[in-house]
Parts: C-alpha cells; sequence; structure tokens
DNA sequence: TACAATAGCTAATGTGATTAGCTTTTTCGG
DNA sequence: CCGAAAAAGCTAATCACATTAGCTATTGTA
C-alpha cells in the first residue's frame, strides 16, 4: 500500500519526531513505524539513507526558522527588529528543541546547503541593522556577534534549570540592551 | 596482559580521539583498537558503557578548560582579564575541536556534575568581572551573555570556512568591545 | 602462599543501518 | 484502454557496534 507521502511530508513528519523525542531520536526504523511502513522502504525516498535525512531536517529547520524570524520583523526598523528578531529566535527554538538539535548539525554536512538555507535568515538580520549606520564590515561583525549570542543563549537555555532566582527572560533582555548600547557606542 | 592504564588515563586517550576525529568517532572499538584490547573489556573500567565514558570526557573537557582559562587571567583585571579569558576560551577551543563538541553533550546528562565541573570556569568570569562595579544580579547576566556568545561563536568559528574577507579574528574582537562597550554604558 | 579483586578474553545477543532482489502500484505514451 | 516503466513497498540477509554472560589469568596482599 502506497502512503501517499512526499519527500517533504517526511521530513515533516521527521522533523515533528525530533521535537518529541530528540534529534537522535529519529531513526530509520522509529520514522518507518509512525510513516507504517518497513524501515527499508525509506531508501526509495532517501538513497543517501540516515545522512541524508538528516541533512533534510536540518536545513527544513533553517528554513522554517527562517520564516519566522522574517515575519517577525515585517515593518519594523531599528531596535525594535532587532529586538523582535531575537524573541524570534529564541521563540522558535524553545518550540522546536529537537529540531534546533538537527539543525546544529550543519557542522557536519557541506557548509554550500546551510549557507543558502540560513542566509535568509542572515539577511533579515543585516536588514534589521541597516538603520544603524554602521560600515559592511562592522555590519559583518555585528550579525556574527548576534549569531553566536543566539546560538549560544538557546543552547544553553535549553539545558539549564528555570530554578535560578535571575531569570533567563531577564538576562536575554540585558544581554540584548547591553548588545545595543555597544553598537550605539561605535557611532561615537 | 594487562595495559596498567588508570581510568583517568583512559578518558585522556579518549579525548585525544576526539580531538583527532570527532567526538562521534569515540566508539568502544575505536578505543579497545587504540588501547590494544577487547571493547567488551571496557565495561571494566565504564561499568555504564558508552554513556559513561562519555559524560567521562565531557567533565574531562571542562576541567581542563577551566585550568587553562584559569591561568590565562592570573594577575590580570578589568578589560585584560575579560579579554584575555575569552582569546583563552576560543583558543582552548581551536585547539581541542573534537573534545568541545563532547562538552557539549553536558546536555544529554545530570547538570549536577557538568555545573560542579564548569562552576570553576564561571568563577573566573565572575572574578574576571568584580571590577566593574555591576550589582550581583546584573554579573549573572553578564556571565550568562558572555558564555552564550563564547559558546555560540566556537560552535559557529569551527564550522565555517575560512575565506570570508572579513576574518573571524576581527569579528572575535569586534564583538568583545562592543560587549565591553555596553557593560560600560550600564554604569551612566 | 593462597585468595579475592582486577582486568582481560571469547562467544552470543540485540538494535539499527544498509543492501539486494522481488512485487505491487501508478503513471503515461500510444 | 493497454502495456511498459518508474515508483514505492516488502522480505531476507549482512554489517557495525554496544552490550551481556561467563570464563581465565594476573596481581597485590593478609
Amino acid at each position: 500500500m502506497r502512503t501517499g507521502l512526499s519527500r517533504e511530508d517526511i521530513i515533516k513528519i521527521a522533523a515533528e519526531m525530533a521535537d518529541e523525542k530528540s534529534a537522535a531520536g529519529v531513526t530509520f526504523k522509529a520514522l518507518a513505524v509512525r510513516l507504517g511502513i518497513k524501515s527499508p522502504s525509506l531508501y526509495k525516498h532517501f538513497s543517501g539513507g540516515l545522512d541524508e535525512l538528516n541533512r533534510e531536517i536540518m536545513l527544513y529547520g533553517w528554513r522554517l526558522m527562517d520564516g519566522e524570524i522574517t515575519q517577525a520583523v515585517i515593518g519594523k526598523e531599528k531596535d525594535d527588529a532587532f529586538i523582535d528578531l531575537c524573541y524570534a529566535y529564541r521563540k522558535f527554538v524553545s518550540r522546536h528543541q529537537g529540531l534546533y538539535e538537527a539543525m546544529q548539525w550543519y557542522n557536519m554536512y557541506d557548509s554550500e546547503e546551510h549557507l543558502r538555507a540560513s542566509e535568509g535568515a542572515v539577511g533579515v538580520i543585516c536588514r534589521a541593522l541597516s538603520s544603524y549606520g554602521l560600515t559592511e564590515e562592522q555590519k559583518v561583525h555585528t550579525v556574527r556577534m548576534i549569531r553566536a549570542f543566539l546560538q549560544g543563549f538557546s543552547t544553553i537555555e535549553v539545558n539549564i534549570g528555570k530554578d535560578h532566582p535571575v531569570t533567563l527572560d531577564d538576562s536575554f533582555d540585558f544581554a540584548l540592551k547591553t548588545m545595543l548600547g555597544g553598537i550605539a557606542d561605535i557611532q561615537r
């Protein structure tokens, strides 16, 4: 019996599985059960095996996040755009912990595709920064700083207990304001 | 034949293997070959299996890094301490990419031990910040900001090509100065 | 020196990925 | 509408590791 599911459908379901369990929980065996087929059949969709599926999940995640953070900054600029962008990133991670884990695997694959998939997100950050009067080089630096911070904060947040008296929310706010302050300094 | 290697020796060798290949490249099979024994024998040292070894590698890495960055800031204060600390972190990661990967697995384990292992590093950051006149809460925020940035930057750096005209060195400098500027602003 | 603990070994099992080769559906050009 | 041919499944078999069970040799010490 055919399932009628496209390659994209399967990737989406695999991404959901990652969020439900963890990125490592997405096995061909488990995915096959979920789809009601046998695991060898998955090679008809992903001839490159689990590796190919993982790459696709990773790319899917970046595209999804790109879309969400792009939405978040529409019609905004300066600090508003910047802050809302960062919040959207953080919110995405909190709702997609397993997928985000898989997204970090861009390490293991060719940077090429990942670059294309995440350049949207980078572009959004760039545009949010366009009104700050930075040079091109400063803009590159700033994008990297933000990316590094967001990525690191998200990784830490996913794993740290929420019982510390100083909340992560406040720390996130503090860091954004501090970095914005630093960026403002540059112009002086 | 006995190898005469202690548990700590084996963890150290496993950490070297991680750096030579990758964190995932540390399998019981490969490690056993490296040690000249059979893989089931490793259960005599790590009754908890591969999982226990991975946890130990993770802890070993944090202790090692703690020592190095502590060394790096001895006798320094303010911006000097701060900047040298960050450089030491980054240098550690560049020399221990595989181990650093394994260190990120603190996610998967009890935070307890990792907290103890990395609290040294956090303490160093705290002390480096002590001369900035921040409130306790601001200090917590700042430590988190720095940790997030360092962790994110390191992850990005490990995987990004070095062919971009704007170097990562410059971006790292830029980010540190920007954050320092932002921190200085707080006092105003 | 005897003996308990230690550290090794072989054989066997289990899980998941992957491959090979066969079968059933679809799809589509004629 | 018919018959390839492609697509999407399936079963059986193999492989790589991790892990377990049970046996043996070494060692350090009472």
